[in-house]
RNA sequence: GGCGGAGUAGCUCAGUUGGUUAGAGCACCGGAAUCAUAAUCCGGGUGUCGGCGGUUCGAGUCCGCCCUCCGCUACCA
């Protein structure tokens, strides 16, 4: 972005480019938290590195491909690009209605997609890590699943059962496949060598043990059916999910061109935001592909948990899916952006409940955050002429408040650099209950009567604060702080991490809008229970 | 079964390399204040730190055994 970040705002281990994406989503389903959550950490990381003066790319998308989505098209009686065009909306949809700051929006059926997945695949091949073979094994109609020997179970007259009671054949088809094994001790070496290549750490333990079993050659072509990407020279294949979905990553950095700008740039990604369910296709296909394709793998991959409803399992089958639109509108969106990274440590699973929702919005929303604000801003537009008032001397009191504030970035990068999201609102939380510490012990209404320069002092000290905790909370909730430095009268060129600190300072004398609270507490509608 | 993680106040959890009377938030009770979105601030906990044993001057923090819960153990994204 700008040149204009100091040095101190700028540690040397934060980098100049940062690459992060969200898995593409499969457009078979509609939008849910899942989706929400995973595509809102990036978001609010890429904020953060933006204020940070980071020149940041941020890809989300949709993954479009697969026979369930050639069924649905058949039965909703549309062409599967017809389809896919469609439903593919409802992924670009959540990100406008959640506010979604994404430089990019992939879609596995555009050109530059199947091109760069075709150029990997011709690599990959020429490099004789892919042979065609056949791929044998149990397979369930019904499940739509190949089961290993060791899963079924006997049914009635011999037959033999997949664990989900659906009888399974013996199917055989040829396919070409991806030789995993021997990129086994490849990928020791490099999890050896990138100790956070996937986080939590816990996740890197399961990851390495895993790989540490021995590794099967993948299958990673179908003939059953037609929806992918065509396997190169040989028309009767489509490419298998992992090959095409995953190299999304690198399509979205100009591949194959691998000597573009874009590319030398952005490549390798810095952080694939994955669910834990999907981990280990990032955490070990993924760099396998790469490491064979001759392309450097990816910096780190990290898997955060689920959510539950109220303590209940989400499914469809119990009808407690989570819909992200009705979320934003019972409570707002930026409540529901804090709630959840907030609510629960980011890796851990966690759950949603209305009565966690609407604490964490009425006591740490309007009652700390915003009712700090409102009473600062209220008695400097009723007692200081609507102007930013002239500050005096500094006392002990006021010094020491105001250098938290001015401490408080460095505090968080480390939280933002292991995306402890929580461990940052609780650091800038603090700060907020310091300054309504302060606000009580100052008084500033009590000061009004006696001395007029003390209060003005006071409520100077308090508005930079709030100046401070709102460019420091933009990641989180872009709208709401954006209103509050509206109220503070703050240039919007002047709300990057570069113009926190004293030389930026609030002018006294600047004229400010009537404050209007920017959090506001959720009240129970009577006789209206929503679900 | 194998590997890994976790069991700390009513609830959710912090507790760095072992060291003064084990902490935070929420909830609950009492008080102060009245600038503010009836918001804020102060005070209040006798918790077998899962159980047993061990190492140590000293263990929630290390070692062993046991109990309980959770995750991973390959082709549904």
């Amino acid at each position: 972005m700008s040149s204009t970040s100091s040095p101190k705002n700028n540690p040397p281990d934060h980098p100049q480019n940062y690459y992060l994406t969200t898995p593409i989503y499969y457009v078979n389903d509609a939008p849910h938290i899942g989706h929400a959550y995973t595509t809102l950490a990036c978001d609010v990381m890429a904020r953060f590195l933006r204020l940070d003066g980071v020149n940041v790319k941020f890809l989300t998308g949709t993954d479009e491909h697969g026979q369930k989505v050639e069924k649905a098209a058949i039965e909703a009686k549309q062409a599967p690009q017809d389809f896919v065009d469609r439903v593919s909306g409802n992924f670009r949809q959540l990100g406008q209605a959640m506010n979604f700051s994404n430089d990019d929006f992939i879609r596995t059926t555009e050109e530059r997609h199947k091109k760069s997945v075709q150029a990997l695949w011709r690599i990959l091949k020429e490099k004789d890590e892919i042979y065609l073979d056949s791929y044998a094994g149990w397979y369930s109609v019904r499940d739509e699943a190949f089961y290993g020997e060791d899963e079924l179970i006997d049914g009635h007259g011999g037959k033999k059962l997949a664990p989900t009671g659906a009888e399974v054949e013996w199917v055989e088809e040829p396919s070409y496949f991806f030789r995993l094994h021997k990129w086994q001790q490849p990928l020791l070496d490099f999890y050896g060598k990138h100790p956070d290549f996937v986080q939590p750490r816990t996740r890197m333990n399961e990851v390495k043990k895993f790989v540490e079993g021995g590794l099967r050659d993948l299958s990673v072509s179908r003939t059953s059916f037609k929806w992918g990407v065509a396997v190169p020279d040989d028309p009767d294949h489509v490419m298998y999910v992992w090959i095409d979905a995953l190299t999304n990553y690198l399509t979205a950095a100009g591949y194959p061109d691998t000597k573009s700008q874009e590319f030398q740039t952005f490549w390798p990604a810095n952080l694939h935001m994955v669910g834990k369910d999907i981990l280990r296709f990032h955490a070990v296909y993924w760099p396998a592909f790469l490491m064979a394709a001759g392309v450097e793998p990816p910096q780190r991959v990290f898997a955060h948990g689920w959510w539950t409803n109220e303590d209940e399992k989400i499914s469809k089958s119990l009808g407690n899916i989570i819909d992200p639109f009705k979320l934003i509108e019972q409570y707002g969106l930026d409540p529901v952006r804090y709630f959840l990274l907030r609510e629960v440590p980011f890796g851990k699973d966690g759950d949603f409940s209305k009565t966690a929702m609407v604490t964490r919005m009425n006591s740490e929303l309007a009652n700390d955050f915003g009712n700090l604000a409102q009473r600062v801003l209220s008695m400097i537009h009723k007692n200081c002429d609507a102007q930013v008032p002239q500050p005096g001397a500094m006392k002990k009191a006021d010094k020491a408040l105001i250098e938290k504030a001015h401490s408080l970035l460095d505090a968080l990068y480390p939280y933002f650099q292991e995306q402890a999201f929580h461990r940052v609102l609780n650091s800038l939380w603090r700060v907020i209950g310091d300054a309504n510490r302060y606000t009580d012990e100052q008084a500033p209404w009590a000061l009004k009567k006696t001395d007029q320069e003390r209060m003005n002092t006071v409520l100077y000290v308090l508005a930079e604060v709030i100046r401070h905790l709102s460019i420091l909370t933009q990641p989180f909730m872009p709208d709401s702080t954006g209103k509050l430095l509206d109220q503070l009268s703050v240039a919007t060129s002047a709300r990057c991490f570069a113009y926190l600190g004293p030389d930026y300072a609030l002018a006294a004398g600047t004229s400010l809008p009537k404050p209007e609270g920017v959090f506001p507490r959720y009240a129970e509608e009577e006789g209206r229970e929503s679900g």
